[in-house]
DNA sequence: CAAAGATAGTATCGATTCGAAACTATTTCC
DNA sequence: GGAAATAGTTTCGAATCGATACTATCTTTG
């Protein structure tokens, strides 16, 4: 099997699984949006961080979003340190539509396979996913888990951990470390100098 | 990293490579027509087969067709054994922009992985293929190497194998045991029972 | 053999989506 | 303070897609 069968087949696996039409009532575009918004940590739940993830405009995304804040999936709150930011957050009702995410015979299907294949699969997406966005020449998004950006203090010793994000200079729970960010940049990667996206939020 | 996190990391990884908005003049529901067209075999070179791959409607399949027959890139030829069908193949204009499909970072990307590791993601992605394909009641695409209906016969002694499809009851050549086929069938699925989706070709 | 039904492909219509561009408001930089 | 950058929104036109209806051909079945 050559690298473009193997391509071909990503390609494929995503269009199946993407729940192309209407699935309870949502496009493929307001599920991939539910799905990023519920996985992308405070600093990143707007719609330039999502217009960037979902590789199209601002105003597309700007759109896509307004939808779902008036279907009462999303709501839509100014920050107070920035005047120009807008945080979308999900509702009751966006967390109970992830519960039937077309998405799921996927991950399913991923849940079954044997524990080392999984994590070897994860870990070359991984790999592929920063290999294509450095080819052209987007930043790839990755969880707080992972990134360079990631301080951990011990506050006593024998205590709890503490965490933060040394470009943004915020505290960060541990239970946020897993979530996407705009900001992320791999450990190894070559760390020319980068401004943050979003320097504050509310 | 949850089951979900890989899912929709593979979904990410297919939207990058798609090739968003235009490149080359063409736009992603193009390039995948003209993708699907290389890599399918005779039997399968239709717009209903292209329909079900994509996941789509044939009225829409069509349409697509008939632009990219329009601008060069495809061939249409009737088949004389069953008035009704209709083959599509690549012209040379065809195959020349395949050469700059935007699919090729990833592909190029799947190059650069270690051996072992490309062929374990290979795998588990055919594995996850048919998982999702089943769960959803739909057949999934693969190749005649795999596929229960290849029958294998050594004419003479020493001299080269003959291939054969015992569904279609027709001749394969050992070039094309690796395109892609509509009436694909894993050896070891359940095997229902099954009629051909496209019994004569010219 | 003839009628009924299945199948391959096409055409049309309306809804949705998307990208480009213009625009407002706010923040940052010099 | 003014220029430039950034966040988000709006509008408009093009493209896409799904549903539906349609023609032509093949297959099945009395």
């Amino acid at each position: 099997m050559d690298n473009r069968s193997i391509a071909q087949s990503i390609a494929q696996l995503a269009r199946m699984s993407a729940g192309d039409g209407q699935v309870c009532g949502l496009t493929a575009a307001q599920w991939n949006t539910l799905r990023f918004f519920a996985r992308a940590n405070r600093f990143s739940r707007t719609v330039s961080a999502f217009a960037e993830f979902h590789a199209t405009t601002r105003g597309t995304a700007s759109q896509t979003v307004k939808g779902l804040v008036s279907e009462g999936y999303l709501t839509r709150s100014r920050s107070d340190l920035d005047g120009r930011s807008v945080r979308f957050d999900l509702t009751e009702k966006g967390r109970g539509a992830l519960s039937h995410d077309p998405l799921d015979a996927l991950s399913e299907a991923i849940g079954k396979l044997a524990p080392g294949v999984r994590n070897q699969l994860a870990s070359s997406l991984k790999r592929l996913t920063e290999e294509v966005a450095d080819s052209r020449g987007k930043p790839s998004f990755g969880s707080c888990r992972f990134c360079c950006h990631l301080t951990c203090a011990l506050r006593k010793p024998g205590g709890e951990p503490s965490y933060a994000c040394d470009l943004l200079d915020q505290p960060l729970a541990a239970n946020d470390l897993g979530d996407l960010c705009v900001n992320f940049e791999t450990a190894q990667s070559n760390t020319a100098a980068r401004s943050p996206r979003d320097s504050k939020t509310s």
